[in-house]
DNA sequence: CGCTGTCAAGACGAA
DNA sequence: TTCGTCTTGACAGCG
């Protein structure tokens, strides 16, 4: 089997190269001339989308094929009131193709995943039309690389609001209300608190969505599902997906705080890989969430050289 | 310049 | 019903 690493959104290497600036309401709402706030929102995407395009120049020069932009790249854009009529493509759609360009030059796997906030099971009409909003945004985005979005778009299935049966019902419910265009772009994650594999599968199965398995996550919430009666299901759900699956690797801060995110990736926190290798795909390309980014991934493949079974191909890509 | 506090989002549990 | 906490990177403001 044949393993890509990635990393999200920013370079511990590459300096003052932010791909999330922005700026706050309050700092927008004092610039008195409405048009000049909009360009100055307008300077900080092209400038986030500048860095991100020298982020894919330093993933190509250490084999990186396997990268989740930020959500951020166009501040704002949550804020309906102060951005409702605001072309924000057009100012930057240069850029994006370009980007696009790049991506596909050099065949790399990009993605996003919208922020938690983004709610698509929330009994609240506004929580859930922000969240449209938002995955729109995150469409024109994907449209204007020229990048297909199908399952361009990994999200939580969202709050238990009590009941966590009527939770994933709901889920159920209004996931086939949204336009249909953001409904291919969704794939659906299991969480560290509420929603584990067997419930995401169950929503996944139902739906037709491909799931990512979050082996952290897993970790921290489970109903005691083995990976091997878990395995065969997860790569089912990716059966018609124009990608090869994708799961999600991180390590626990410490003990005492287990949920979040550790400085780097424990080697041994890689394992259930060899098992997954060995019994359900060829092909996997795995996320690292750590603080330290890049770096994490470079220190992951400098210790899985000594991993029997490993073998390791380029800077970024294992065999198993 | 560097440090500390604040900002945003929505859910959620405590008071 | 209100408020603090969670989470994250970046902004804002202090000394």
């Amino acid at each position: 089997m044949i393993v890509r690493f990635g990393y999200v959104a920013m370079s511990v290497h590459v300096k003052n190269a932010s791909t999330s600036q922005t700026m706050t309401v309050a700092q927008f709402s004092k610039i008195p001339d409405r048009e000049a706030a909009i360009r100055k929102l307008e300077r900080i995407a092209e400038s986030n989308l500048h860095n991100t395009l020298r982020l894919l120049y330093h993933n190509k020069a250490h084999d990186i094929h396997f990268y989740r932009f930020s959500s951020r790249l166009v501040p704002l854009i949550h804020h309906e009131e102060y951005t409702k009529d605001w072309d924000y493509i057009t100012p930057i759609k240069d850029k994006l193709g370009e980007l696009g360009e790049y991506v596909k030059a050099e065949n790399m796997r990009v993605g996003f995943h919208p922020d938690h906030y983004t709610l698509l099971n929330s009994p609240r009409k506004a929580v859930l039309h922000n969240s449209i909003i938002v995955l729109q945004y995150h469409y024109d985005l994907l449209k204007n690389m020229g990048i297909n979005p199908t399952h361009r778009c990994v999200i939580h299935v969202g709050g238990s609001y009590t009941h966590k049966n009527k939770a994933i019902e709901r889920f159920k419910d209004q996931f086939p209300t949204i336009p249909e265009h953001l409904q291919k772009m969704i794939i659906l994650e299991n969480d560290d608190k509420v929603f584990t594999a067997s419930d995401v599968l169950s929503i996944c199965e139902s739906l037709n969505i491909p799931m990512v398995f979050d082996i952290h996550h897993h970790r921290c919430n489970h109903d005691g599902e083995g990976l091997e009666e878990l395995c065969p299901r997860i790569v089912k759900t990716w059966s018609e997906s124009p990608l090869p699956i994708k799961m999600h690797v991180s390590s626990a801060k410490s003990e005492k705080v287990f949920r979040s995110h550790a400085d780097s990736i424990k080697t041994e926190d890689i394992v259930p890989f060899l098992f997954i290798a060995k019994h359900y795909t060829d092909q996997l390309d795995v996320m690292i969430e750590a603080k330290w980014k890049d770096e994490a991934l470079f220190r992951l493949m400098k210790n899985v050289k000594s991993v029997n079974g490993i073998r390791v191909i380029d800077e970024g890509t294992i065999e198993i």
